[in-house]
Parts: C-alpha cells; sequence; structure tokens
DNA sequence: CCCTGATTCGC
DNA sequence: GCGAATCAGG
C-alpha cells in the first residue's frame, strides 16, 4: 500500500482526533504502526501543540556573552512529553469577562438517562447509538465525588455515565476485528447496521475494556438482597 | 506483558 | 519517501 492522497487525508484526520498510530494503522489497513508513525513525522505533524511554538530557548548560549542583565524565565518548565490531545476548540471570541466562570463548580459532566436497568441482564446497553462523530474525549474516570449511595451494590451514576463516554469512544469493530485483547462488548442491535463492539484494550484476562468490565460483573442482582 | 510514540537507517 | 527494527517510556 502506498500513501495515497486519500490515506494521508485520513491519516492526518484519525490523527487529529488523537487515534494511536496502532489504531490508525488498523483502520488504514495494509500498514504497520510504524508506518503511520513514521509518515506522521514526514508530515511534520507529530506533535498537535497548535498555536504554542514549543519555545525552545537557545539556552545554548556560548559561555561568551556576558550578564543577560535580568534573568526572565526562572521556571524553565520542561516541555512535557506530550500533550494531551485535545479536540479542536470552537474558534470562538474569548471575552475578558470568562473568567468568573472559572470560579464555577463544575455542574456535571454528563448526565443523559440514566435509567437504572436491571443490572447486568441484558448486555445491550444502549438502545439507539447514534453515531454522532466524538471530539475525543479523554474518557473521564468518573470521579468520586458521590462516596457511598444508597445501594452500594447497584451500577452507580457515574459508572453509568462513564460507560457512555466510552462507548462514544469505542473502536467499533466488527466481529472479524475482535481480537484477545479487545473489550468485546456489544453495542447496538444486532438485527440493524448499527451494531459493532467496543474494541477497546480490554483488561488482561478479560473479555472486556474497564468499563465494561465494571458493569458486566456485578456481585449478583442488587435488590432482594435484604431477602435475610 | 501489554501498550504508546520516537528514532534510526537500509532500502 | 518508506517502514522494520529498535529505542524509550507507561
Amino acid at each position: 500500500m502506498s500513501w495515497t492522497d486519500d490515506r494521508v487525508e485520513t491519516l492526518k484526520r484519525l490523527w487529529a482526533e488523537g487515534q494511536s498510530a496502532s489504531q490508525i494503522a488498523k483502520e488504514l489497513g495494509g500498514v504497520t504502526r510504524n508506518a503511520v508513525i513514521g509518515k506522521v513525522h514526514r508530515l511534520g505533524l507529530s506533535n498537535r501543540t497548535e498555536g504554542e511554538e514549543p519555545a525552545k530557548p537557545a539556552a545554548a548560549a556560548p559561555a561568551a556573552a556576558a550578564a543577560p542583565a535580568a534573568d526572565p524565565a526562572p521556571a524553565p518548565q520542561p516541555a512535557p512529553r506530550a500533550a494531551a490531545p485535545r479536540a479542536e476548540a470552537p474558534a470562538r471570541a474569548e471575552p475578558a469577562a470568562e473568567k468568573s466562570a472559572e470560579s464555577r463548580a463544575e455542574p456535571r459532566p454528563e448526565a443523559p438517562a440514566a435509567e437504572a436497568r436491571p443490572a447486568a441482564e441484558t448486555p445491550e446497553p444502549a438502545p439507539a447509538p447514534q453515531p454522532v462523530f466524538t471530539p475525543r474525549r479523554p474518557i473521564v474516570p468518573a470521579g468520586q465525588p458521590l462516596p457511598p449511595q444508597p445501594s452500594a451494590n447497584e451500577i452507580s451514576p457515574e459508572a453509568l455515565a462513564s460507560v457512555r463516554e466510552v462507548e462514544k469512544t469505542s473502536l467499533k469493530l466488527s466481529l472479524m476485528e475482535l481480537t484477545e485483547r479487545t473489550c468485546k462488548w456489544p453495542i447496538g442491535d444486532p438485527a440493524t447496521d448499527k451494531f459493532w463492539f467496543c474494541g477497546l484494550p480490554s483488561q488482561p484476562g478479560k473479555p472486556y475494556c474497564e468499563a465494561h468490565v465494571g458493569v458486566a460483573f456485578q456481585p449478583m442482582s442488587a435488590r432482594r438482597d435484604r431477602r435475610r
């Protein structure tokens, strides 16, 4: 396979989305992750710190240089390995007044209809997973602002939200694409085209990714526990 | 071990 | 330019 204009375009897009080289390689097909990485570098889009120059302070000034008067940068801040890939911010005017909102407490990132279904009864979680375009967010681990809730046995809303988030970033693999290390959690309706498998890295020895392991392996039904 | 990207270097 | 091999890290 060669790097046709089309494939390069796809590469750029996926890379910008934050997909890993191996994932991109798999989607493109016919290339290895090395090829992808190599191409990425050749294209010069290895580091996506757009709008922010790496600021390579030419600290290698010859010793002959006299006293630099005032030392400006006291904290060199060793460039972090690789900035987390963030989605393109919606180019918007930035009113200075925006700052006040900064102190606001976050009103909870997502709160979709967290219908508490009967535990791990049915594997089909999302009734209608719309193929919405995801801006590639780094999976919020759903912290733990809410300690213990009523039933410690139920799937927490956070967990459900987390799962939904994860499913947005699922690789949507087909049956054939599943391997021993991809999450095999089914998403969507098998009777329709909107069906695929999660495909995210599975937990070692488990059939599902971390998020799905969490909802798949419940400690038995939460209800009817009081029975004695 | 699994994975990640980075780099090298023969082709 | 390409990408396998290798390196370096998580």
